[in-house]
DNA sequence: GAGATGACCATTG
DNA sequence: GCAATGGCCATCT
């Protein structure tokens, strides 16, 4: 099982109507300091992937593309489908984080 | 091999 | 809450 295998099955495993941010998520793949290793590898995502990639976010709350761009729109609609809503521009995290 | 870049984080003021 | 700072990992030039 590679780092990045364990990866993909704990995105895979986020709940609905919950998100994670990427430090998390590396700390759970067991690369604590890695959050910009899993934000490569969620770019390098296929498109037609089965991951629900829009539950990460960053550790702020906030989606990490420029606002009003076209993946940030799919991001937030895919996640306001699961009642997630974006507050003054970010997630309340305290409310939707992965608790695991 | 050095420097820049990127879907980042924690700490500090 | 926000900005600056230093750190992290992988890739590209």
């Amino acid at each position: 099982m590679t780092a990045e295998e364990t990866l993909y099955q704990f995105i895979a495993a986020i709940p609905f109507g919950n998100v994670a941010t990427y430090g998390q998520l590396a700390r759970l793949a067991g690369r604590p300091n890695a959050a910009r290793w899993v934000g490569r590898t969620l770019k390098h995502l296929p498109k037609d992937t089965k991951l629900p990639w829009h539950r990460v976010i960053n550790a702020q709350g906030k989606i990490s593309f420029p606002e009003n761009s076209e993946p940030w729109n799919v991001q937030k609609d895919k996640l306001a489908d699961e009642g997630i809503l974006l507050h003054n521009g970010r997630i309340r995290l305290k409310d939707f984080q992965w608790q695991c």
